[in-house]
Parts: C-alpha cells; structure tokens; sequence
DNA sequence: CCTTCTAAGTTTAGTGCTAAAGTCTTCGAG
DNA sequence: CTCGAAGACTTTAGCACTAAACTTAGAAGG
C-alpha cells in the first residue's frame, strides 16, 4: 500500500476551520453535512496511517496485511484464488499476481495448481501468515480500543448503528450518470 | 488517485459475516468496537469510489481534485508552495513535483518562482480550475446530502459530533512503539 | 476428435508514488 | 566578501498499481 508516512501537516486548518472556508466559497453548503463527510475523511486517514506504522512494526505492509486478513475471514483451510482475492481487496488481477508473487517469496502464503483444474491457481495462508495475522490483530484490536475510549458503551452503539445505516445507502445504491444515488433493488 | 474502479466484490461477505468471521478466529475482539471501525473502513472505500466516478466525468482525476481543493481551502488569492502542498495532502515533495507539472500542462494551475525568494515557488489557481473545483464541488455536496438521506438532523448531529470526537482523539495523539495511543499534549 | 469460445492468470507498457541524491538560492559566520 | 550550511524544490531509481494484450486449460459444438 505503501502510504506516505508522514502526517498531514501541522499548518493543515483545524475541521472548524475547514468547514468555515468552504462555507466562504461555496454558499450551497449544508455544514452538518460537511462536518460528518469531513470528519469520516480526516478520521480514515489517521487510522490508515496508525496501521500502517504498526504493521510496519512486524515487518509486513498495510497491502500484506489486507491480504492476510482477507484469508483469515474466509475461514479454514485459509484458501482463495487470484481473482477471487483482488476482488475482494479491490485491485486488478495484475496486481494480485505480483502480490502474491512478494508474500510467497516472504512465506507468508503459498500458491499451488489446483489439481482438480489446471487453470486455477491457489493461494493458502501458511502457519506463518496466519501468525503474523495474530500478531497484526492483537495490535490493532488494542489500538482500537483506545481510539473508542472515550466513548461510553451507549454512545459506541449509536455511532455503530448509524455508521451501518450511511453503510446500507452505498452499498445498495450507486451514483447514476450524474452522480445521485439511486436505489437498485 | 487512480483508485480501481472496481467495487469489492460481491463475494465479499457483508459486514455482520465479517465481524462473525473475527470473532471465530480471534477470541479477544469486541464487536462493538469491531462493528465501529470496520463500517468506517468500508463507508470511506465506497465513498473514495465514488467520488473518483463523479470527477472522472469532469476529467478529472481524485488527486487532481484534492489538489483544488486544498488550494481553495487556503483562500484567495489561492496560492501555495509545493512543499506546503504536499505537506497537507500527505504526500512527498517528489509526489507534489509531478502532479503539479500534470496540473500545469492542463491549466488547472500555474507555477512560478517567488520574485522576492527565488527558491521558492508559488503554485496558482488558475479561472479554469477554479470552475473545475466548482463544478466538483456541486456534483460532491449533492452525493453527500443524498448519502445522509435516511438520517434526521438530530441524528446528523450526534453523528458528526461522535466523528469528532474520534477525531480529536488521533490527532491529539500518536501510537508509541508499543502501538498504544498516548496523549501528546 | 478438432475447432472455437471462455475463464483464470500472467505479462507488458505506462503512470504515479517513495526514498534518496542532486541543484540552486539564500543566510550567517568568519 | 566568501565560504559553509540550510532550505526548497527537482531529479533519479525503483516499486506497486492499472489497462490491455497474451497464454493456456477446460467447455461446447459440429
């Protein structure tokens, strides 16, 4: 994934702030709406970076990482094809193949023929991955759990639960040609 | 950006399997907490997508965008320097040199020496990406209003103020070596 | 069988990024 | 002054990604 490891900067405007000057240049601005689609931002873009650093830490990417975890969901005997896994992370099979190629070369997947047929291609967690997995896991469960601390336990499922509602509107909706959403079912 | 225009697949398990799928394999995870960070995960993937659609049809590209953005932001008269730049976009100089150079070759922006300090340059706004970032602007605010249809403007404002307090809470501070969050100030 | 089609991966060419080395101005100390 | 050091980009080398062309195994039809 490599993401730049710097923070943004320090003369980066605070969330008010930014909300403020987009108020100044762009009148049709609603600001309760800014506040929860800027916030989401900034807020991803910490997180991405805090996990990357702490991957970093075990000697793996943030991409490996997305890869381990992947297999690790799709439950026991930890399998997936190629194409099956790039869907599912979102990149193009090219850029799996290459993955793939790094992470067996680091032991931390192995990728085999399927002798049933010959076309498919398997890539299996190795004992390896799957604890490099653990150990990712543990690190991010913790970071986690401070990142939510100062949250009571109500307020953690009010923000669970409404985060899950904005979920349910993008996953089933798509912007049409000019860009609205509109429902597909 | 040149995000993959791809959405995950439709393989990928929903939300609910997933966080079943954790808690399966890793005993010690709170699915409250878990349910939290792995819908903002998702939200911001799908949103970054479609986002990347909108301002593909002006023929632009996301990073393009949030070059325009940021240069908005500072204000008239719409100037900044590279680093500067880069520094709030989280990218490296290097990075910086090379979009700019795209963004100059399309008109977007301008890039000229500091008469006064001939090290450093001043990267301008130009009328045409104003109206770009006008035009952006529009067809995002539509987007977001349309993705916080379903809640009501109470519910808006308890979102946007449990986002800011997560907010407050990684920008404040930085996991150390063990991966903790620590206060900083 | 033998041809054609399709599906699954891989390879190639080109883009955009990072890290690190290089260039060119300006500033400060002798 | 002038030399050294620092600051602000730019350049170079290398990596990871996308799009598109290619390869090969299995499926379908004559």
């Amino acid at each position: 994934m490599s993401e730049s490891t710097e923070e943004p900067g320090p003369s980066e405007p605070s969330l008010d702030e930014q909300i403020a000057a987009y108020q100044r240049e762009f009148r049709d601005l609603d600001p309760q709406v800014e506040q929860v689609v800027s916030a989401l931002g900034r807020l991803n873009r910490r997180m991405n970076v805090a996990y990357g650093r702490q991957v970093a830490a075990l000697g793996i990417s943030n991409a490996e990482w997305e890869v381990l975890k992947t297999l690790v969901l799709s439950g026991s005997p930890y399998r997936l094809g190629p194409g099956e896994l790039a869907k599912r992370l979102g990149l193009t099979p090219a850029a799996m193949t290459h993955r793939i190629d790094r992470m067996a070369g680091e032991g931390l997947v192995t990728r085999d023929r399927d002798e049933n047929n010959r076309v498919r291609v398997i890539v299996e967690l190795t004992d390896e991955g799957r604890t490099k997995w653990l150990e990712a896991m543990r690190m991010a469960s913790d970071f986690e759990e401070d990142l939510l601390q100062d949250l009571s336990g109500d307020e953690r499922g009010v923000l669970g639960e409404l985060l899950v509602r904005l979920l349910r509107r993008v996953e089933h909706a798509q912007p049409d040609a000019g860009g609205r959403l509109t429902d597909l079912d």
